[in-house]
DNA sequence: CCTCTCATCGCTCATCTGAGCGTCAACAAA
DNA sequence: TTTGTTGACGCTCAGATGAGCGATGAGAGG
């Protein structure tokens, strides 16, 4: 909390230092080492204080990811969030590709870690979420479920379709794909397709679902691939209302509330109460313009591990103290 | 104390990273941490013990000089002694000429820490001494008392002679050099040395010393420069009365006995007694091949400070531990 | 189905610990 | 000299903590 004070002497560093072990290493009380010492146990106790203080002694994290343990825990509070992953800032310029990368590997590990065989699986459409299946080398043989259809653009030349195949073909469980596009010209194809047998039957799963992977994409160019292929006015329309951030072409405003536009009914993804239903939800947001979205989508409560990178993380953060104090 | 135990999960590593950030970095009470978990306060308990097993949390210390706490703290209570400042292993394979280095700048700093202007500094003949004056670059106006007479050999050409006179121009204060050999040829010579001017006036600073600099040598060849420059026939009839160990040209048995040998009338040197009467007595004993000298002279209880070397420590608290369990 | 093992969890009680306060000594100003 | 200021120290007591114990539950084997 406070800043070094005085830099201390080499004897005195030393003694500190000394008791600090015996503290925090060898987990002796304090009254022992100021027995051992013949100081008072108040002594032992400003030493210690001291020797944490001026820097003299500090506590450092072995993760087994490169994970900032402090941020983690703020953001997990400031949310009331089950989990939260904080990636470390790595380099000073890190592209976006490699920042998704590695917010997918967390993802990835954190995945194969929590699932089981009775898990069903939901996973939506995003880049970073694609990333993550193919990080992903064991999992329990569990259905893997498509929670939106296909968006258009550059997935298709990555073979992000087969991300939900892929992934039930590693896992030995049933995939529930969505062979069709995510944005529909109206409403009466939208209902049409969600009836065609293979999409219903993957609709029908959504009720089943146990976990689910999520991107949050923010309502503005570059940040959402749903925001990005619709048209200005449509965009427009829907910023109007006062959307900012955006799962699985489900919208939400700034407050979390979700959003009901006329995108809505020409979609095919899992609707927000199905999403919310979903007891473990991973989300991945990241990179700084993406806080705002990341802070609205944290406040609808659907959420119960967030994946982000130290920038958005902070900034979040700023967003979420500045309602409070 | 006890080994890694299993390497536990991401997800449990980053709930114990947050719950140690808390309680060792923000110093929160394990209550308040299990009310804001929803946990009981035995579990954050058994989580925080985990987590310091397993090497998840790490304790660091940031000394202002490459001193090993741990070591430190067993050799100080093992002797009893006031304070022991063990330097860290550096290269795998450091000469001895850059180990003395190290360890005359850290008796250097420890001198300049701990002397104030009414001190009487006391040094004996060593080559790790007169490495030590010469790191010393400020210290208060008192008088320095060389400890014993100069030694043949080496030390004329690298100008320790000169040790005590360019500490006592730095200090400001007065210089009690002794101009005169250590060893002499016969008790007769040394006693009428003992009784001219100069170093009659020096002899009798010794019971106002507050404070000695002295280095441990052990009784076998190239570790004590008392031994190198005895006739063999000498040597041996020392090394069979048990001489272990010498500190200014007085001789230890493996038990830190004072040893009284024919040595002894024909050295000008401060006395055992007068020795033990100085309030700090900071030694300087490095190496594996000491260890043994070492352990004899701080059972002595003559020793204040000890300043070793890791290999010297842990060998000395071999010694130490192999008396006692 | 039972029963055993193994691990986990949270309780009690004796001990340990922190916040706040008063005492004391050192030192500077009056 | 006295008086005020500062810092170090250790006391009290309420609150926090650890050791040890029995309860509970999941999974293995009968």
């Amino acid at each position: 909390m406070s800043a070094q004070r005085r830099p201390l002497g080499l004897s005195d560093s030393v003694q500190a230092a000394s008791i600090a072990h015996r503290f925090y290493v060898r987990g002796e009380s304090k009254l022992e080492i100021a027995e051992a010492y013949g100081l008072s146990r108040f002594k032992i106790a400003r030493i210690l204080d001291s020797a944490r203080e001026s820097g003299l002694v500090r506590v450092e994290f072995d993760l087994p990811a490169p994970i900032d343990p402090a941020l983690s825990d703020e953001l997990r509070s400031a949310y009331g969030l089950q989990r939260a992953l904080v990636l470390e800032r790595a380099k000073p310029n890190e592209t976006r590709p490699e920042l998704r990368r590695r917010i997918g590997a967390l993802a990835a590990r954190l995945l194969t870690e929590i699932a089981t065989k009775d898990d069903v699986i939901g996973l939506s459409w995003a880049r970073s979420v694609n990333v993550m299946t193919e990080q992903i080398s064991t999992l329990p043989r569990c259905p893997i479920v498509q929670l939106c259809g296909v968006q258009a653009g550059m997935d298709m030349r990555d073979r992000s379709v087969e991300t939900v195949s892929g992934l039930a073909r590693i896992s030995g469980g049933d995939a529930y794909p969505i062979y069709a596009p995510l944005v529909l010209p109206d409403r009466r194809t939208t209902e049409t397709l969600r009836r065609q047998p293979g999409i219903a039957e993957t609709f029908g799963q959504f009720r089943s679902l146990t976990k689910a992977v999520v991107s949050i994409g923010a309502w503005q160019e570059n940040e959402s691939t749903v925001y990005d292929s619709l048209s200005p006015a449509e965009r427009d329309a829907i910023s109007k209302r006062g959307a900012r951030a955006e799962v699985a072409a489900r919208l939400f405003d700034a407050e979390g509330n979700a959003l009901s536009t006329g995108l809505s009914h020409h979609v095919l993804a899992i609707s927000h109460e199905e999403l919310h239903q979903v007891p473990e939800v991973i989300a991945l947001g990241y990179t700084t313009p993406k806080a705002e979205a990341v802070d609205a989508v944290l406040r609808s409560g659907m959420v119960s591990t967030l994946i982000t990178d130290a920038d958005a993380a902070r900034d979040a953060l700023a967003l979420a103290s500045g309602r409070r104090g």
